[in-house]
DNA sequence: GTTATCACGATTGTCAACAATATCGTTAAT
DNA sequence: ATTAACGATATTGTTGACAATCGTGATAAC
């Protein structure tokens, strides 16, 4: 049996245009010419049309009438607001969970905690950074709302470029792995005041090391 | 001169559409069919498609594979997500204009704060309801997130429906008068921290009267 | 040498016809 | 009477062709 039936094209085209973009295999600012992308991707003119729209509605390319559509290029200024938003959001969903979490809820996270403190003594970044995906999901779906998490998706998407920078940083996974305890504590002690203001300071951090990360990137070569 | 070239029908069709959506000339779950929409706009199918592929990724219509496009209808629940989403973003936001408003900026929103106790006093409902938005508006413009101010702006296109039932509950126009008041004192103030909770404060009853007088309304005949 | 004009190629926007699929009522079998 | 199979109709999905527009380079005017 097939996961869920596609039958239609477009969708599936726009999941691998938005793929392909997050991954780096378009660059910013690169132009997205559709007949191009047809035929690389093997489907019609019209498919693309439509994932370039869906993708625009989504903020992941822009387009200009009878001009074409391109990557859209985050600025920097731009990061500071995406990182803010999620925050803003981010923290309100943590506040939701420590409110929701039932004992099941907490057995799950504890056990995600562990594999993260694992990760970080054997230095397996590629693990941390998927327990770390893993924690954040987790928590969104104690919370269970959907609004919240679509968006959080987006934004995510949106940083996903730049991030992988700040985990490289010296000495970050340590004490990444101090914030998300204290976010898995306040949850599971359904404080959510405490819960909200742990992951405040955490996404804060993340924020400003992520700021540094990008204008040392600037000055430095890229 | 024009405003702005569209040049390419699609974008007109689809604020069109997204219009006769949130002013419910198209009812929730109601059909949406190409070949009818086309007609009735004078465009072609091609630009129907588009806008409906568009308005499903904001979330504003729903499409199944080969069985079209509805209305999405926002349920009960999910009012209540989008109203804490909106809270936690907005409550950003204000906490943002305090750091950045000018002299300029605390002017502008005093003024629209007059305008509102104005229209508050003569019980003018349909100023009350432009000032409250002007007056949020010009906050989101302050704080300058515009990553934050598009998705605050699809958030409230989805709750436009339903808030008109809350301006009208008795007594609300006053305490609202308050609350935007204390806002305001907040941001003039440079108070961040008090302008993120006198935001959160408002959104959080507005959240509540909402949904009593959803409850209400569903026991009550619609 | 600089600027204006024009024509051409590349690309996007529009359109109508066709194919594929779902919906629904009818009929037939049990 | 209930269910299953079937076919007609409505609707969506796909495709290719055509029209409109933009960028660019060549040419001409000054």
């Amino acid at each position: 049996m097939k996961p869920s039936a596609p039958a239609r094209e477009s969708a599936d085209v726009t999941e691998r245009l938005r793929d392909a973009i997050t991954r780096g295999q378009l660059m910013p600012n690169e132009r997205l010419i559709e007949a191009d992308l047809a035929q690389s991707f093997g489907v019609n003119r019209a498919n693309i049309r439509m994932a370039l729209a869906m993708l625009d509605q989504e903020g992941l390319v822009v387009r200009e009438p009878n001009r074409g559509a391109r990557v859209r290029a985050v600025s920097e200024a731009e990061a500071g607001e995406i990182a803010d938003t999620r925050l803003a959001i981010e923290g309100m969903v943590a506040r939701r969970a420590a409110e929701r979490a039932t004992a099941a809820d907490r057995k799950a996270l504890r056990a995600i905690e562990r594999g993260m403190r694992r990760a970080v003594e054997q230095a397996d970044y590629a693990a941390f950074s998927q327990c770390n995906a893993a924690l954040h999901r987790e928590i969104q779906r104690i919370a269970g709302n959907e609004t919240a998490n679509r968006i959080l998706q987006t934004l995510k998407t949106h940083l996903v470029r730049l991030q992988y920078r700040v985990i490289m940083l010296p000495g970050r996974p340590k004490s990444s792995l101090r914030e998300h305890a204290a976010i898995v504590d306040a949850i599971c002690a359904g404080d959510a005041d405490a819960a909200e203001a742990a992951m405040r300071r955490h996404l804060q951090n993340f924020k400003d090391l992520l700021k540094q990360a990008i204008e040392a990137a600037r000055l430095g070569g890229f």
